[in-house]
DNA sequence: CTTTTAATTTAAGCTTACTTAAATTAAAAA
DNA sequence: TTTTTAATTTAAGTAAGCTTAAATTAAAAG
C-alpha cells in the first residue's frame, strides 16, 4: 500500500541514484532525517511490494514498479510547484515545501487536470524536469555548476537545486532566477568565492552557493 | 499533534454539533467508519491536548483550542472546493473528495493566497458557508429542504449536503446546481418522492434526494 | 422499580514507522 | 594479510491509530 513515508523514500531513491542506477542505505537516511536502522526496515518492506531489489548489505535499486512509482511521485510534485509559482503566486523559495506535502494528497485524475490547465510544461520554477504523463522525462539542457565557471564567462541559469529554504530565497533576493543572465567577473582561489555579474549588479557568493546553481554557458556565437 | 486523524476527528465532531454544541461518541464513529473503541481511544488524547471535553459516558464538546482548530479545518477544506471547482474547472461532484485529502497538506499561508486569488468567497461550491480569517462565518440564506416543500411552490437551490458523491453526480445531471431555480409540481404519498420542474425539464426525485437539497423559497413577492 | 437495550469503555492485540544500542559485515587502510 | 573504519543489520522498545471481544454503565421500556 502506498503511504506517505513509502512515497518520500521512493522519490528520494529516484533523486539520488548514481551513475549505476544505484543508492546506497546511508543516503536514503541521511536525506530522510532518520536512522539508519528504520531505512533497512523500510526497505525490505518495499522489496516485498516488489518496489525496490534489496539484498543485505547492497545498495539499493528500483524495480520497473519502482521506477514508475517514483517518476509519477516527482511529476505530481513538480506539477504543483508549477502550479503554486504561476497560478498562484506562491515565490520560488516557498513552493518546494508546500509540494512536498500536496503531492500526496491528490489523484492522478487532478494531477493531469492541473497539468492541462498549465499547458504541459516541461520545467519547475527551478528548471527540473516535469515528467509527462507516459512518465518520460523532457531533455535537459546542457549545464554546467556555476562553481565551475571560468572568469569573463557569461551564462544563463537554467536549473537551481530545490531543496533549501533559505538558498532560493537567497539567490532571489540577489536576482537569480529561472532564465537570469549573469557573468563571472573575478574568482578568489583561497575560498572559490566569485564574484558575479546578475543583470546590472554584482554579488559575492560563497562556493556553496554556486555549486547549487546550474548554468547554460552563452558563447561568442550566442551574444 | 497535529496528524490527519485528529484533524479528521474535530472537523466531525464540529460537523456534527446538536443543539447544545456536543456529540455522541457513536456519531463520530460512525462518521469516519471505525469502531467505538477507537473513538474513546482518541477522545482521551484530543482531551489531553485541551481541543476536546471528554467525561466518561458523556457526549463530546469541543474546548475554546478545539473550535478554533475545527473551524480552522473547515475553511481549508471549503476554500479548497472553491478553488478545485472555480480555478480548476473539477466538477461539483469531485471537488469533495480532493478536499478531504488537501485539507491536511496545506499551510495556513497557502490556504490565504488561495483566498485571496478567489476574492474571499463566503460559500463554497455546495451552498456551505467558508469561515473567514478570523474563522466568522458568514450568515446563511434561510432554506428549507426540498422534501419539505409543497405543490407549486418555487425555489432556488442555495445548498445541497456534499458528502456523497454518486448524489451530486446525479443531481448534477439533472440539472440541479447552486441557484437553479425548480417547482414542486406533484408528490406522491406514497414513498414521498416528488416530481419537479428544473430549467424547462421534469424529473421524479425520491425523498432520500430532495431530503438532502436545500431550498430557498420564492414567493410572490419575489417573483 | 426492575429489566432490557443501547452506548461506551476496557482489554488485548495488530501494523506502521520510527528510535537507540549492540552486533555484524564489507570496504579501506596499514 | 591483518587491522581499522564505516555501513548495515538485528534486537528491543515506543507511539499512533486501528481492530474485536468482553465488561460496564446509562438510558429507555415495562
Ligand atoms: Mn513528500
Ligand atoms: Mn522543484
Ligand atoms: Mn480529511
Ligand atoms: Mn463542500
Amino acid at each position: 500500500m502506498a503511504t506517505v513515508s513509502k512515497e518520500d523514500y521512493l522519490s528520494v531513491i529516484f533523486k539520488n541514484l548514481d551513475d549505476k542506477n544505484e543508492v546506497k542505505a546511508n543516503v536514503i537516511a541521511e536525506k530522510l532525517s532518520i536512522s539508519n536502522a528504520a531505512v533497512t526496515d523500510m526497505l525490505k518492506k518495499l522489496s516485498n511490494e516488489d518496489l525496490v531489489i534489496y539484498e543485505k548489505y547492497k545498495s539499493i535499486k528500483l524495480t520497473e514498479n519502482g521506477f514508475l512509482y517514483a517518476k509519477n511521485m516527482v511529476r505530481r510534485h513538480r506539477i504543483w510547484e508549477m502550479f503554486l509559482h504561476q497560478v498562484v503566486g506562491i515565490p520560488w523559495d516557498k513552493v518546494h515545501e508546500e509540494a512536498e506535502k500536496l503531492e500526496h494528497s491528490s489523484s492522478d485524475y487532478l494531477i493531469n487536470k492541473i497539468e492541462e490547465m498549465l499547458n504541459f510544461p516541461e520545467f519547475d520554477p527551478h528548471g527540473d524536469p516535469i515528467p509527462a504523463k507516459d512518465l518520460k522525462l523532457p531533455k535537459q539542457k546542457k549545464s554546467v555548476k556555476l562553481s565551475l565557471m571560468k572568469i569573463n564567462q557569461k551564462g544563463r541559469v537554467v536549473r537551481v537545486n530545490d531543496f533549501d529554504n533559505e538558498f532560493l530565497s537567497y539567490i532571489s533576493k540577489i536576482g537569480i532566477e529561472l532564465n537570469a543572465k549573469l557573468k563571472v567577473k573575478e574568482i578568489r582561489e583561497f575560498d572559490k568565492s566569485m564574484h558575479i555579474l546578475v543583470g546590472n549588479k554584482d554579488w559575492n557568493i560563497s562556493q556553496k552557493i554556486a555549486d547549487n546553481i546550474f548554468i547554460e554557458i552563452i558563447d561568442k556565437g550566442n551574444l
